[in-house]
DNA sequence: CTCTATGCAAAAACTTTGCAGGGAT
DNA sequence: ATCCCTGCAAAGTTTTTGCATAGAG
C-alpha cells in the first residue's frame, strides 16, 4: 500500500504527522489506541486527534473503543471481526470469515467481546 | 423479573438508588447512557458509576460504548448483538440469532457497527 | 451495631477548541 | 499566495477517588 497517494487521493496535504500516524498502522498487526499509536511520534495529542478524524471521515482509517475504555485505530481494510476479551483486555483480529445476513443492513464493523481462548480455559 | 431478588442475591444492599437504576432498565427496550438512565433519578452520579461497576461486578448489567463515545447499559440477558448506526447513532437490539462458532472463544457480547436500514438506503 | 452506600468536591483521563504562526502545493 | 496544518494552552466530557456522614441489615 502506499500511503503517500492514499493522503493525496483523498486531497489531504501530505505532512510529515500524517506519514507517520499511517506508516505506524500500516505495519501494526492489530488496532493501536492512543498511547501505542502515538508513542514515539513527535506530534502534539492536538494534532494527532485532529488528523485521526480527517482520517476517519475520509475513511481512511476506523476506530472503535475497547473495554479499557479506549479508542482503538487501524486503517481500513476487508470487514473482518475484532475479538476483545474481558478478562485480560487483549484485542484480536478474526480472520476467518464470519457469515451473518442481516437483510437491510450495511455492516462495518464487528466487535466481539468475551473470553479469549486463554483466559477460557482458566 | 424480581429487582429486589435479584440484588439481595447478590449479595448488594437494597437502597433507592439501585432500585431506580435497574428498574429503569428493566424497562428500557434497548440500552440507554448515562444522560438517558441518570436523567430523572436523583443520585450523585459518582453514586451511579459506583453502582453501574458493582453492577457489571455481579454481572447484573453490562456495557458497551457506542459511536458518541457514551457508555450504554443494559440488564444481562441472553446474548443478543446490538447495532449501532455510524449514521444516525441510533442503538438496535437484533432479535436474530447470529451465530459465530469461534472454536475456544467465549463469546459475551456481540456489536455491530454499519448503516441502519433507514439510512442504509439513503 | 457494623459495614456498606451516599453526597460533595476535587481530580483524573481522554478529547476538543481557539488562536496565531508555519508549511505544503 | 493561499489554505491547510500545527503547537500551545485552555476548556470540555466522562468517569473516578477521598472523605465524612447516612442508612441497610
Amino acid at each position: 500500500m502506499d500511503i503517500e497517494n492514499l493522503v493525496k487521493r483523498k486531497n489531504l496535504k501530505l505532512t510529515t504527522a500524517r506519514m507517520e500516524i499511517l506508516e505506524k498502522l500500516l505495519h501494526a498487526s492489530r488496532p493501536l489506541c492512543y498511547d501505542e499509536l502515538k508513542n514515539g511520534i513527535s506530534m502534539d495529542k492536538a494534532t494527532f486527534y485532529r488528523n485521526i478524524t480527517k482520517f476517519e471521515d475520509k475513511m481512511i482509517v476506523n476506530s472503535f473503543e475497547s473495554n479499557d475504555k479506549k479508542r482503538y485505530f487501524e486503517l481500513n481494510q476487508p470487514l473482518h471481526a475484532h475479538f476483545i476479551c474481558v478478562i485480560c483486555d487483549k484485542i484480536e483480529c478474526i480472520k476467518e470469515p464470519l457469515d451473518f445476513n442481516l437483510k437491510g443492513y450495511s455492516i462495518e464493523n464487528i466487535i466481539l467481546k468475551g473470553k479469549c481462548k486463554k483466559c477460557n480455559q482458566i
